[in-house]
DNA sequence: GGTCGATTTTAAGCAAATCTTAAGAATTAA
DNA sequence: TTAATTCTTAAGATTTGCTTAAAATCGACC
């Protein structure tokens, strides 16, 4: 795991520096801004994460931050800081920002939320889940309360595009583009009777879990 | 998005409830740990997130933590508690919350840890807000004051265009075109209908969400 | 290559929600 | 008071989605 510091305060650099390597992180360090940013751009995807001082000669940690994201939105970014109003932890965060720590803080928390960003890097990102349902995505295979439901493979990519898009209206436009790889005008009722199948196999006790917006599409229901 | 928050101390609960009901969020509270863990794992999946105070009556907030992890490693675990000691952070994050928010806090902090926790799953929240009223546009779901109002497309499309150009007149015209599609002379009565239509639905206690304009067209009533 | 079973697609009838029309009632401005 | 405009209602037309069954396609196996 690599870690990328941006400070300017050459004691606090070395402190965390060395504290870092010795819990066997690899550290790189950055004085200033302009450098920093510069760092983290020519390798991008080279840091796991980023630990940024808000301010800082040259360009400033929030635009640091900026910068990044629009790059790699996966990056996890620290902001340490000494600024302590809410608005600037708020502001941090909405850049994108994935924690905001106050000056003076403990190594021991600045080491704990650094693990807590880098948890569940590599480990099954290959799992969708909502509410009783469990989709394994390597396996192949659909859980409703522990039980698996056996489900084809349109049927299967149905249901993972769903699930992908939670929250959203999906368009029949979108569906049939996506799943089913068409993308010029359409006439078939296809999504209607794959959706038919999916509430028969998956909706228990009158709980639909597929939502009919007329007119518009579906959607997994956030009920 | 629905989240679980769970803490003894009726007033916060409550206050952040409704504070993030109104944020759009759908949003369970348990009172004391046992209840509160039942409720996580019953429904496993079914949350998106966990506001846990770490002091509960029954089960602690630590324990409840834990259980939560083993049973379902994705879900984000924020921990809200009055206990100060870097311990207890570093403690509770490596049991598996992913951040920790020392009481007092701020509100809008809350609400962006929150974000941050659910940035990817929640991205391009698509809303627009009047006074009481939530327009969703991802999910196609109106609501008033909290709660879901059934809207046609229609319905949902005029609204819509009002609420855009909300502090300026519609007139019929630009009514007529931006949501029938009819770019030429029309004779119809059907904008009235459906202003007719929205007014029933989303005016509560004689107050007026669209004022007419006589002669001109409607507008988002600004009072 | 042929056969069987499973999966995918098409088609059609039905039901229900939504949209439009039209006409009379109510309101407003002059 | 009057004429124009807007509101309200309800019925008929249309669209959309659900369900089912049958036809077409695919794939494994012999």
């Amino acid at each position: 795991m690599r870690i990328l510091i941006i400070e300017d305060e050459e004691g606090i650099l070395s402190l965390i520096k060395e504290g870092l390597k010795e819990e066997g992180f690899a550290v790189d360090g950055a004085p200033d801004g302009t450098r920093g940013l510069q760092m983290a751009l020519d390798n991008n995807g080279k840091y796991d994460l980023l630990l940024v001082d808000w301010m800082l000669p040259g360009i400033s940690g929030i635009e640091i931050c900026r910068r990044v994201r629009q790059a790699n939105p996966q990056v996890p970014v620290i902001f340490l800081t000494a600024r302590d109003m809410v608005q600037d932890t708020v502001f941090a965060l909405e850049t994108g920002a994935n924690d905001y720590l106050k000056k003076p803080f403990s190594f021991d928390e600045l080491l704990a939320r650094i693990r807590v960003q880098l948890r569940g890097r590599d480990e099954g990102t290959n799992q969708l889940r909502h509410r009783n349902l469990l989709m394994d995505l390597n396996k192949h295979q659909v859980f409703l309360d522990g039980t698996e439901v056996q489900l084809t493979q349109k049927e299967f990519a149905l249901l993972e595009f769903l699930l992908r898009n939670r929250g959203k209206v999906c368009s029949r436009t979108s569906i049939i583009g996506h799943v089913w790889d068409i993308h010029f005008d359409y006439d078939t009722s296809v999504i209607d009777v794959y959706i038919n199948a999916l509430r028969k196999k998956l909706n228990v006790d009158g709980q639909s879990l597929i939502r009919t917006v007329r007119g518009i599409g579906y959607m997994i229901s956030e009920l």
